[in-house]
DNA sequence: ACTTGACCTACGTTG
DNA sequence: TAGGTCAAGT
């Protein structure tokens, strides 16, 4: 194996597997690629066999690519054994066959947020429970919160300080109690429960520090209590363990992300080993030197430089917009000129933000000027709610005690069973002792009328014929069944709505989605893909050989890059959000270290002078970043393009809304003027050569009527007709 | 039991 | 804007 295309520190950090090994890898240093050579070096050497290495990466994708790049070090091996994922997917794996220790079967469901949402505002309306200031949502976040602490209901309540906490503990107790009894567990219990395991039956866990021998973890500086638990219990006995991370690059403390990890690392294990990456290979020297210069200002880093032998390259430009479609714009059109001379392909250009609400304005922007675009996270695909009402039968399938799926569906599509039906059955479902899936057994003798008796016959019957299936036919088939007996097409297409013809392109693009997926893993079933879908990063989702510009938050940007980036939005409030505390503002400012390293080549950063929110008229007047001030004058370019002449002397609120409201009014009017113009420029012609997303390339046959309401018949490879409206359609026009 | 419309609130990042 | 909630009407 070669070990000469590393550095003399890359690669003594790889041939050190006497002790444990702490990588302190800056941005662009190399550490991937030190992961990948140490993986192949630890089975080349014969010192690990593959199935005995475990590698934790921060997305599901990373994990693919690793397994690929050690594969390609080592082509004489197969690598496929090798046990590599994120922490979660690697937990619902151990979790599925030790599920019966636990007191689950491995059918359990996985809650995502937002069934854990629902779940515990249905313990709210039961219990009628009102606490002001609370809701749902911050009561989620809370009890997340103190999962990720090791906080039990009883450790909660016993800290109460007032009524509030206390009754809070006392949901936390009921929604424990009812994940248990749905079999179902939420993200923070797939970290938690395999602690449990491991405490509780240690021939368990010596199994598992059999299997994995030797532990490596990337993003190392990401993970929280229970992660750290979690490698602490599977490696301080072998001592075998690796892991890389950048303190500078931690961004989720919010989500029990603990620094205080790094430090722990050497206090737990013995004999560690530190090894500094600090050699970039991605940036000029002036973007690691404006990252430094915003990074620098925190106290508590470890002490370090970034160095580069790459070119100084250019300077950051930063451009202040009049608003966030000013902004906007003026990216678009810098991607636009910058094609012939930086980057030519459309990949190469990455628009960074802090919030996903950002996405629009950029959205309209490039739908105008015709670039094609991918918006990686925002609105999950399997979040949609027609998307999650069909997840729901087929969880319900799988694990009939799913109560969350259960209540989503039992009157989806609606038939008749409203809040008093579902009591009687829930009630019934809880003198069985059961769920209320068991209470469907004696439909008869419940108290309803003759009409949701028989609906409720009906229901179960679908049920238990798609049952039946479970062992025979692929999970492709169930699904394709499902739909078929739900009607969803008519119920879909009937109305003639765009949003419902939208609703029934997504459900044919999960059918195409559990299609890909049984292709990929022929002996796949039903559970392995609601597998799969729950433990999907946004990340995961993102075909970046697209030749599209990506757009993303700053968070999902980790770990990549791009030649040229933008980060949007660089205001007081909006970046850095939270100027609150000093523990808040030190990880914003990594993450605007984050974000600025991700550049290879140039850096843009924008700003607005007023902002709308919740797409309404009105505007705040917003103040440039700090960060931008931090950065050194001599490495900024001030763009002075102006898009509007500002009357300096505006400072009155009232003032600034009204040049608002008048610019965007001219704006629109500007805008309406050229469509007329130009003759439905943007509007679609027969004999047109389209991309779509889902069926490739297609030739448009018919149009019926105009702009985005027009109605497109498109013949996709493979002889696909398919009916679609201009404005869902997210067409790409090639020719 | 379901549909409609008025009203309210939310834009903090993720598995 | 948009999604959720509530009350009134069907």
């Amino acid at each position: 194996m070669n070990l000469t295309e590393l550095n003399n520190e890359q690669r003594d950090a790889v041939i050190e597997t006497k002790y444990p090994v702490l990588i302190f890898a800056g941005a662009g240093s190399g550490k991937t690629r030190v992961l990948a050579h140490k993986i192949a070096h630890l089975i080349n050497e014969q010192l690990f066999q593959p199935q005995n290495v475990l590698a934790v990466t921060f997305t599901n994708k990373a994990a693919k690519e690793m397994k690929i790049r050690v594969q390609s070090i080592l082509p004489q091996i197969d690598v496929r054994s090798m046990n590599v994922g994120t922490f979660h997917s690697i937990a619902a794996r151990i979790l599925r066959h030790e599920a019966k220790y636990l007191g689950f079967t491995s059918a359990f469901s996985i809650y995502d947020t937002d069934d854990s949402q629902k779940l515990i505002k249905d313990i709210m309306n039961e219990h009628q429970v009102n606490i002001d200031g609370v809701n749902p949502k911050s009561i989620r976040s809370f009890i997340s919160k103190m999962k990720n602490k090791f906080n039990k209901p009883e450790d909660v309540q016993a800290s109460a300080i007032n009524n509030k906490i206390n009754q809070i503990s006392e949901i936390y107790r009921i929604y424990q109690e009812k994940l248990i009894s749905s079999n179902a567990m939420d993200f923070d219990d797939l970290l938690l429960y395999p602690i449990d395991l491991f405490v509780k039956f240690p021939e368990r866990l010596q199994y598992y520090q059999k299997l994995f021998q030797y532990v490596l973890v990337d993003e190392y500086q990401d993970t929280n209590k229970p992660q750290f638990e979690f490698i602490r219990l599977l490696a301080f006995k072998h001592q075998n363990v690796t892991v890389v991370g950048d303190d500078d690059q931690s961004i989720y403390g919010w989500r029990g992300a603990d620094i205080q990890n790094i430090l722990n690392f050497e206090n737990i294990f013995s004999k560690v080993k530190i090894f500094k990456l600090e050699q970039n290979y991605r940036s000029t020297q002036n973007i690691l030197q404006a990252a430094h210069s915003v990074v620098e200002q925190n106290t508590d880093r470890a002490e370090k430089k970034l160095w580069t032998n790459n070119d100084v390259g250019d300077k950051i430009s930063v451009f202040e917009a009049f608003d966030e479609r000013d902004e906007a714009k003026y990216i678009v059109s810098n991607i636009q000129k910058l094609r012939n001379r930086i980057a030519n392909s459309f990949t190469d250009y990455a628009i960074l933000y802090r919030t996903n609400a950002q996405s629009r304005a950029f959205e309209e922007s490039f739908i105008q000027q015709g670039i094609p675009y991918t918006i990686v996270g925002g609105t999950k695909f399997y979040a949609r709610k027609e998307i999650k009402d069909i997840l729901a039968y087929l969880r319900l399938l799988v694990n009939e005690k799913d109560e969350v799926s259960f209540n989503r569906i039992i009157n989806f599509p609606t038939r008749g069973i409203g809040g008093t039906t579902l009591e009687k059955i829930k009630y019934r479902g809880s003198q069985l002792g059961g769920s209320s899936w068991d209470a469907l057994d004696g439909i008869e003798s419940l108290e309803i009328r003759a009409q949701q008796k028989k609906s409720l016959f009906q229901f179960k019957g679908l049920l238990e014929k798609l049952k039946s299936m479970l062992s025979s036919h692929s999970p492709f088939d169930i699904a394709k069944m499902l739909i078929q007996e739900l009607h969803l097409e008519n119920y879909y297409t009937s109305q003639n709505s765009p949003e419902d013809a939208d609703r029934w392109n997504n459900i044919e693009e999960l059918l195409l989605g559990i299609q890909t997926f049984c292709d990929d893993k022929p002996e796949a079933v039903l559970s392995d893909f609601l597998e799969n879908v729950s433990l999907q990063t946004d990340i995961d989702n993102w075909n970046d050989s697209e030749n599209s510009v990506t757009l993303m938050t700053l968070h999902s940007a980790k770990g990549l890059e791009f030649p040229v980036v933008f980060i949007a939005g660089l205001e007081e409030g909006l970046f850095p959000m939270w100027m609150d505390d000093e523990r808040n503002m030190d990880e914003e400012r990594r993450l605007f270290y984050v974000g600025v390293t991700r550049a290879m080549k140039k850096v843009f950063l924008t700003h607005a002078k007023f902002r709308r929110r919740y797409g309404g008229d009105s505007a705040i007047p917003m103040l440039k970043s700090e960060f931008i001030d931090l950065i050194p004058e001599d490495l900024l370019l001030l763009d002075s393009t102006k898009r509007k002449q500002w009357d300096t002397s505006a400072n009155d609120y009232r003032k600034r809304i009204e040049e608002i409201r008048s610019y965007a009014k001219a704006e629109s009017a500007s805008a309406a003027s050229k469509q007329s113009t130009s003759a439905g420029n943007g509007d679609y012609q027969t004999g047109q050569i389209v991309q779509h997303k889902l069926w490739g390339k297609g030739k448009v046959i018919d149009v019926e009527g105009i702009g985005e309401k027009a109605k497109l018949t498109i013949l996709f490879a493979g002889n696909v007709n398919k009916k679609l409206i201009a404005g869902y359609a997210n067409l790409k026009v090639i020719s």
